[in-house]
DNA sequence: TGTTAGCACTCGATGAGTTAGAGTGCTAAT
DNA sequence: ATTAGCACTCTAACTCATCGAGTGCTAACA
């Protein structure tokens, strides 16, 4: 059943007034300042629909309306207009972004810590999941007798590195026989595919020496290309609950920052969501039940994809954050995409 | 002024008490159940001369006492006894440290998860700050024409590295001259050491195409160095202090939340602390006026130095926790050993 | 002189009772 | 269909009385 242009705006200014002053809306208040030309009456009627339709809900009989996750959800689809942002904030985020442009993740968390500064809600930022990534090549470097360095280098860039100590000594020759023979098996393989796929046995030379090497360095590998696989996670302006009505109590703010202790649990919740701006509200979330999740996607080289969020209330000025979260995403990706090197001190971090 | 005997059994018992139950404490029941032989009135007139002398407040006139910081440290100084820790608690640390004994970042991590799940406060645990490590060498590594790997390799066999992108294109055998210049120029030199030193300019080279890419790549290496001197901190269980009565109100939590989310200044703070198990109680710290932080340090090959930390109330149990970190540092030092290589699977990641 | 019993006094916590005000829901008039 | 009017409901805030834990003082006691 759908509802009548009145029910829409009324809606529309109840959601409006609620998420501005974090009250149950009346009817006299709405006929008093969004000019709708009815009178409470009319209001109360419509409102009472509403409530029945599943759009509001009532703390008690003689407190005013407060809209449900069903209402935001059509204000989020329907209603809401994007917003443009301030000058003001378009300025912060060009500018904080530039100033860290070189350094990957140290762009990513002041992705996250600006998030939290301007909506003044909880935010994140992960980096990309590598799973898609292919490997480049990988190097074994001889220290000591007993000691090596293991490098894995992807496609893109991304470089990771183990100190090994071994309980048998190799020789400079030895690693680089290895090395050779570990870059032709897996030059071009994903992340994901390698780790899914048996220990090739074959060092392409039946010398025990060899094979004890490889036994030792193949643990190690592989413990390693999981560690490449780990997103980081940046979580910012956690206090900014704090000053919310909604967390006012002791127990409300416990449990939302418990979620978050939960780092593993929650990147795997983030890593699972879609592309885009993806909001979830109230009920709509496993856990988070009375929250609303707002995330979005940035691209690096146009092609990894990355994510940053903004927990909060379900109350929470949606238009205004989801244009933010674009506007920034888009930076992020833009910041992100292949240079042709023509860019700073002629060097990129990444 | 020293205390007498009887003053000192009364403190210690107001103290336990206190510890235990949070709650100020009154004569009748520090009379019933700790046998000191004397009726309420005269543990009365003790607990007054207590509180003259400083040890003891009241929050208000028809309250019991409760103990004052400087009643804290001349417990714990003085008065209390180290404590045996539990079977389970030893079980536990040596099970959980153990199974991660190969990641030495994991480790310390688990270190600072057992601190809090066995003392219910919040916890952290640090890497140990680089400054004295000393350049091993220094590698670069030709990924195409214009993009490059550069690598720094400690002493103590810490590796890190940067993937740099040039705009000018380079080749092998200038990347390997360049490798062989800078390492024999740091060589042996500590990180604080080189970062503090003037760029050195000579190439050993007049070749303008040298010079040029030398000049590409110091920045790159100064910041990577820099990123070697951070260390990692790990925070855990901030949740807990939710579940004590002292911070039960959400202005105490918000201020005990906000202090941790400044990662940086924490670490800082940390850094400047002594060896050893150090104690600092209520006003003793400098920001955290109400909480007690208690921070011990364990030792990497003997000699690099990371902490673990306990934050709390200045209620804690405080012979306990500190047996608790004593046993646990010298467990992660024993970890920690420069070994002779012939544990566990044949490797050891660093 | 140190210790103790006794007692008046203090002060926060608890709970009951009251009131004020915001807001609804219904009815009847427009 | 809309609205004015009004009775009704429910919470928040306030007051007031009571309770009890605990002190501090005094006087008696060993």
């Amino acid at each position: 059943m759908d509802l009548s242009e009145r029910q829409l705006q009324i809606l529309q200014a109840i959601i409006t007034d609620y998420v501005e002053n974090a009250e149950p809306v009346g009817s006299r208040s709405i006929a008093k300042k969004y000019d709708l030309g009815v009178s409470p009456a009319t209001i109360r009627n419509e409102m009472s629909d509403l409530e029945e339709m599943g759009y509001l809900t009532h703390p008690h009989t003689s407190a005013g309306r407060v809209p449900s996750d069903k209402a935001y959800r059509l204000y989020v689809n329907n209603l809401m207009k994007r917003k443009n942002l301030s000058a003001k904030d378009k300025k912060m985020i060009n500018d904080r972004l530039s100033a860290s442009r070189d350094e990957f993740d140290r762009t990513i968390r002041h992705a996250a810590e600006l998030l939290s500064e301007i909506t003044q809600l909880a935010s994140f930022a992960m980096t990309p999941a590598a799973n898609e990534e292919t490997i480049s090549f990988i190097r074994l470097m001889h220290v000591d007798d007993r000691t090596l360095i293991l490098m894995i280098v992807s496609e893109s860039g991304n470089v990771t590195n183990t100190t090994l100590r071994l309980n048998c000594d190799c020789t400079q020759e030895m690693l680089e026989l290895l090395s050779k023979n570990m870059t032709v098996n897996y030059k071009g393989r994903t992340l994901d595919d390698v780790l899914k796929s048996e220990i090739i046995e074959d060092v392409g030379t039946d010398i025990e020496a060899m094979n004890q090497l490889r036994g030792s360095v193949m643990p190690s590998f592989m413990r390693t290309l999981e560690d490449m696989l780990n997103v980081n996670l940046y979580m910012e302006g956690m206090t900014n609950i704090f000053n919310l009505p909604e967390y006012s109590s002791i127990d409300r703010a416990r449990d939302f920052m418990e979620l978050f202790a939960q780092k593993d649990w929650f990147t795997q919740k983030m890593l699972a969501r879609d592309e885009g701006v993806v909001v979830t509200i109230g009920e709509e979330n496993e856990s988070l039940k009375d929250c609303t999740l707002i995330t979005a996607t940035y691209h690096v080289d146009g092609k990894m994809v990355g994510k940053i969020g903004v927990i909060g209330p379900t109350r929470m000025k949606y238009d205004e954050i989801t244009s933010i979260m674009e506007y920034l995403t888009n930076n992020l990706s833009e910041t992100f995409k292949l240079t042709d090197g023509s860019s700073g001190d002629g060097t990129e971090d990444r």
